[in-house]
DNA sequence: GATGAATGAGATTTCATTCAT
DNA sequence: CATGAATGAAATCTCATTCAT
């Protein structure tokens, strides 16, 4: 009774809130069935089992995927066009957090999902390479910058800050959002130029 | 009978190893015995309980993380001291998987472990700016280098490949130590000379 | 499916029943789920824990308390008040034989419920020493009756063979209930006429 | 350790003293070897198993029961007689409290030894009975006093008084010995006079 | 559609007991 | 004689799942 969504919207929100803090075993059906404000047995009526609510996640996660992919336009300037990719990705990532943590971290249980996470990092990583390719061949960026070698760089460090900031809530250690973009990302463009 | 360690070597090898595959809950005390090839009750007599073990293992990443502080000795090379750095982060990271890696994936159930891995990387970020800065004020760097936010970029960055590399055993996505060293770390220092 | 009162009720009961036979050590839940009928596992969703069963049973015992307390009326009759008493005593004890029996054997164990037992006591002895005092002062009983220790002495009687009530079930030892009013305490109130 | 007696004495004292705490089943063979001050181990050299204990006890119960029962000696005057009883009563039974309390508690476990326990009461009150009744016939008490069920009024106080001893050791509810000899076994041997 | 009651498999832990030294 | 290490059976408790209403 959480909101007024339905009974299934409340489910998935709450299993995605849970696995955050507890992990896929962590998030027991009980917790989940108290959080969505519903019987324990209901989630079984919605889902054919507790690994059926985290397939409808990945479905949801992997449709999304094609549109972010299709949503990123780069412009030509690498700063921005870093920028704009991190912040989708950052973006992408938050929103399915529990895909994308269970991904990581239950990568043994869930070779499926596991491979699903994989291959996003490698389509990034694909169109940033794809397209920073053409832009040297044109001319816009410097022939002498080692393309493949920077994206990797720049992937594994968006990537560790969305690690961060779902392990630790506190702004300490992962940078948040608006000043990583601006302050990190930023400069770490202006090696490229 | 795995091999001819003690039962309390065999017993914290086989927690490291089973919590990297299937985390904290999902290591059963069942498999823990199992893998060391004890009897289950033998564990107990070993250690107060499950969380037991998980606390000798903590501590040892305690003694070994002011071992590895005081290892790490910069020579004033910009690009040798951050391989440097690298190197001794992974090593440590790599000895400590699973302390590491409960740190960073049950923080919510483990706040003092999450608390140890924290530390490591304030720690590690602090070494790393204090050097620097003695740097550029000595002109062995240039004085335009945004020190802070260059550290954070370089501690993300092998962050991520970190992480990668306990989540993925493939090298399609992580990048091996060697390699990463060698091209990624070198070229992300380069362009601080 | 021993019979057809509510599974909670079957629980308590089978608990106490098992008490008196095993102590509360012994009385394993999967006894206690054997003799109610039920799956063991269905014990924890009636009550936190064991303990939780043995908390229902207390708070129980502890509202007939007050109700028994208010149950003895004397009538003036030192014969006829003393076995009214005896009868509300023995009526209580073995209502609520499983909290008595825990109380006394396991006191260190359970301090709380030594404490409920030992009230009873305590509070049966002040009713009468109250009424006998009140009995004495009105002529109703003679003065040279030593009130105290007449009662300690009675109490201590009634007590003695609640006990072993409750410790052997054949009649060579203890003595059974309509007897013991009959013949004993009506004996012991003859010497206080 | 704890004392310079043989490692079967400090055994037998180190289940003794836990059981009074502890109960049959609370005494673990790891407590006793802890008080004992030897290894859990050992006690399966002294004793076939746990029972083994027990069983000793009860032997050497056996054997005091019979010389408590010639130790007793009535010299006619049925105060003096009362107090002289209660005593022996009080002496053997804080002496053998173990078995004593478990004959009690733990009747189903160990028939032998509540049957131990029951002869125990059995046989001082036929020895009560037997020389009061001589007494009544020689003219030495009333011969309306009602031997029988005075004598188990005797009984179950003393019963009653020890049995509170055991299970607390505060002052407040049962009676110490001293006092309880003076006041109220001297009061209820006033009553047959 | 949803609930409440129950279940069975399995997880952690305890404990008496054995065995090699 | 005594110890330390290990075991197996059983105890308490958790959790996903089923079923009748």
């Amino acid at each position: 009774m959480a909101n007024n969504n339905t009974t299934e919207e409340r489910l998935l929100t709450a299993f995605s809130d849970l696995v955050l803090k507890y992990g896929y075993r962590g998030t027991t059906t009980k917790k989940i069935a108290d959080v969505a404000g519903v019987n324990e047995s209901t989630i079984f009526r919605h889902f054919k089992d507790k690994h059926g609510i985290l397939n409808e996640l990945v479905n949801k996660y992997l449709q999304d995927a094609d549109q972010a992919a299709n949503d990123f336009k780069p412009i030509g300037d690498i700063e921005l066009d870093l920028i704009q990719g991190a912040k989708i990705y950052e973006t992408f990532t938050t929103t399915h957090r529990s895909v994308f943590l269970i991904g990581l971290r239950e990568s043994y249980q869930f070779p499926e999902i596991a491979d699903a996470v994989r291959q996003l990092q490698q389509r990034f990583k694909k169109i940033l390479v794809d397209k920073f390719t053409e832009m040297a061949e044109s001319g816009e960026i410097s022939s002498t910058v080692d393309i493949k070698n920077e994206t990797d760089n720049f992937v594994l460090m968006i990537f560790g800050n969305v690690v961060l900031s779902f392990a630790y809530t506190d702004a300490e250690l992962y940078i948040p959002s608006n000043q990583f973009l601006e302050n990190n990302v930023r400069l770490f463009a202006s090696h490229l130029k």
